[in-house]
DNA sequence: CGGAAATTTGACCAATTGATCAAGAATTTT
DNA sequence: AAAATTCTTGATCAATTGGTCAAATTTCCG
């Protein structure tokens, strides 16, 4: 039943466990970047251990199925998202929160393009292998943000918007960058935007956004 | 070399051509929908024979190669995309025009959701069967209306705001609900969103938008 | 040291899958 | 009618691929 090897021998956590750590984030980023590139069904076990500079077998030894590789991907891309948003409350001014929400998610989409993909493309195609995670964790995280913005809106800070689909608003338009940067990168005739772009891009899709809410965007850092 | 049977054979367009334009219809659609679910490594021609319900042989009868398949799935979706911008010339008013065409992209996410969806898949992975599609037809296109914008803005009629990534923030709002149609449902707590709430997506994308251009949303229909 | 546990690795397997082929059925043309 | 062309389809193939296995090799610990 147990088929995590060295699990609770008690051999005092020394090399074997570091190297083991080491290893496995080597493989789960190596995972990372052919899920992003080909989906799940497109990536292969064979061409992640190359990546990762290992025979496919050893893959095997650390992670069973490609599936479990595929859940321990998300479940890293989940956990970072969860607290990108964690300015947006009831005490705070929507026009501040907003901003730094929004200028968050692009910094991560930037920094971080191929997790978001991953993601993206699991959305894509109904989130076979997302669980209940999606109406359960992320439904509530929508509705306590979206209360947050209903009670900006009864007093009177901003104008009266959906606060959902404003989500889905900001969703889209800063995650646009990380999934379809191939597109964007062609239209705009560059390899990748730079980081002046990036923050030209942030302070536009703030400007639109908070102007579009009735706020008035921060002045500028 | 001529690969395409019943071709140019001056055989009057009797039953033959209808009845071979039909299946073909049928053949794509379903190949529309496997693509869409699983992407072009996901899905296989097995399934998609299955959904035309003819057998795998006959399918390779009509269209040789899955990826011959696949390019003709996503040649009808970019064709369908070129014209939904329209009204967006210079000697239109930019409230009307922009409010058109963001109600124009909901209602095609509404009412084709699954070609998107295979685009977006596509997009995601780095657009490797799309050739230079992206880079040149896709770019001249974004430069057209790119212009237009930069127009409106010299005569004062929006503020300035950068014309590209305007687009590129109406796509993604508007597409979200095509592409990620998964994760708003779930979120929502429903199965899809009735034609009300779309309008009422449309209206609240379009306000946002206009009135982050400094502009002031039509009356609505 | 020396036995036990953990790790590495090449060889291998069963299932899937894109594509082919040949034989026959249906349709059109002469 | 019969020859020619188009269409249909079951059988089959070669390649790919997720996963297994057992035999080494290394590491750990008394």
């Amino acid at each position: 039943m147990n088929d995590q090897p060295n699990a609770d021998l008690g051999n005092g956590g020394g090399v074997r466990q570091r190297s083991r750590a080491s290893i496995e984030k080597r493989i789960l980023e190596a995972a990372e970047s052919v899920f992003a590139e080909a989906g799940f069904n497109g990536a292969t076990t064979a061409e992640i251990a190359r990546r990762a500079a290992i025979p496919k077998a050893n893959l095997h030894y650390y992670f069973n199925t490609k599936e479990e590789l595929y859940q321990q991907v998300l479940t890293g891309i989940i956990s970072t998202w969860l607290h990108t948003a964690d300015e947006i409350r009831a005490d705070a001014e929507p026009a501040s929160a907003l901003s730094h929400y929004i200028t968050a998610k692009i910094e991560l989409a930037r920094e971080q393009p191929i997790p978001s993909r991953v993601f993206a493309n699991e959305i894509i195609h109904g989130a076979p292998h997302l669980g209940k995670y999606l109406s359960t964790e992320l439904r509530a995280w929508v509705d306590a943000k979206a209360k947050v913005i209903r009670s900006w809106i009864a007093a009177g800070k901003m104008r009266e918007i959906d606060p959902k689909h404003l989500l889905f608003m900001i969703w889209a338009s800063t995650q646009t960058y990380a999934d379809f940067a191939s597109q964007i990168s062609a239209v705009l005739g560059r390899d990748q935007l730079t980081p002046q772009e990036y923050k030209a891009v942030a302070r536009q899709v703030t400007e639109i956004i908070l102007r579009g809410c009735g706020l008035t965007p921060p002045a500028q850092v």
